[in-house]
DNA sequence: GCAACTGATTGCAAAATGCAATCGGATTGC
DNA sequence: GCAATCCGATTGCATTTTGCAATCAGTTGC
């Protein structure tokens, strides 16, 4: 791991992470989209990531403890990526950045709805979406009855689809 | 400005804007150290950042609707930056990315400390911070009473360095 | 056996970055 | 009045990073 860094700023420090324009793209295809494999997120990646550049971050946040790598028992080249907490901690921040865009920026409906939900949910439902990421990724119990807060999410993205080709149609 | 995007993700638009290692540093230098000036960022800057990405980053940011640019009546040829409602609604993410890189990333005591107060400060502290930023740059009117938020800060910082600098003497 | 799929790696062109020197105009010190 | 300094940049150039396409060797399904 890099040790020689520009300033013990907290902010720049964090913009050595993820100041760049993948990172953090690749991080929010494995949390909100729950991608683990290679293959997952370089085809599931609508900002169609190039697989050299996957290669190289996801070696880069191993680096930096964000992620695991692990064998998949199911297939033996197959590797499956883990978020550390580092990474799940993330997730208010993820809110925020997405709260932030879609005031700000030109976001399509579709691709916003998780934002706006995870907005309006506030930090007790980012603190459930935490505690199912602990438990995918590092084992950890949970005890929370109902739909996960992901499915919730993707049934939310899925209305609007639905909505959309509803009112193109008719 | 810019108008093709790799998606209309909220979180991939927001990448767009700072996913890279200058421009939320220049808005940090901004918001926390008050800076307005081209020479002010560019020799106050710890990270020292170089004179020709300054002057692109702040025209992008310009292009972006993050900052304006006035005459300064004071010298003919100082431009005074201002921030916009649009960069100023980035203080909660800016306490968010302190709050998470104090926890896991390696920051230096005097240069984190601004970032614990406005942790414990909580969103009350960053709608009043807020104010006063709206107050210095959009001209706003502000009806707060006592020392500024970032004069707080700042004495914290400097509480801090004083600290150290007698914990070294004796 | 062989096509499809696995997580990558390589080569190469283009873009971004870092750094030092420099620009013309404005202001300051004296 | 005049030199030194300060103003927001711009330029040139070497290095690094990025984006893209092609390719790799091992694994699996059939």
């Amino acid at each position: 791991m890099n040790t020689d860094h520009r300033s013990g700023c907290p902010i720049n420090l964090s913009l050595e992470v993820f100041g760049d324009r993948w990172s953090l793209i690749i991080l929010r295809d494995m949390i909100f989209g729950g991608r683990r494999h290679f293959r997952e997120m370089l085809n599931g990646s609508i900002e169609g990531i190039a697989s050299n550049i996957l290669a190289d971050r996801l070696k880069r946040l191993m680096e930096l403890g964000m992620l695991t790598k692990a064998d998949d028992p199911s297939h033996k080249q197959k590797a499956i990526y883990s978020l550390t907490e580092m990474a799940i901690t993330l997730v208010p921040i993820m809110a925020h950045l997405g709260a932030w865009g879609r005031v700000w920026l030109p976001v399509s409906e579709e691709l916003s709805i998780r934002a706006e939900l995870l907005e309006n949910g506030g930090p007790p439902l980012w603190e459930r979406f935490m505690d199912e990421l602990r438990h995918e990724h590092l084992g950890a119990a949970i005890d929370q009855e109902g739909p996960t807060v992901r499915a919730t999410l993707q049934a939310g993205y899925e209305a609007v689809v639905a909505r959309k080709a509803e009112a193109a149609a008719g």
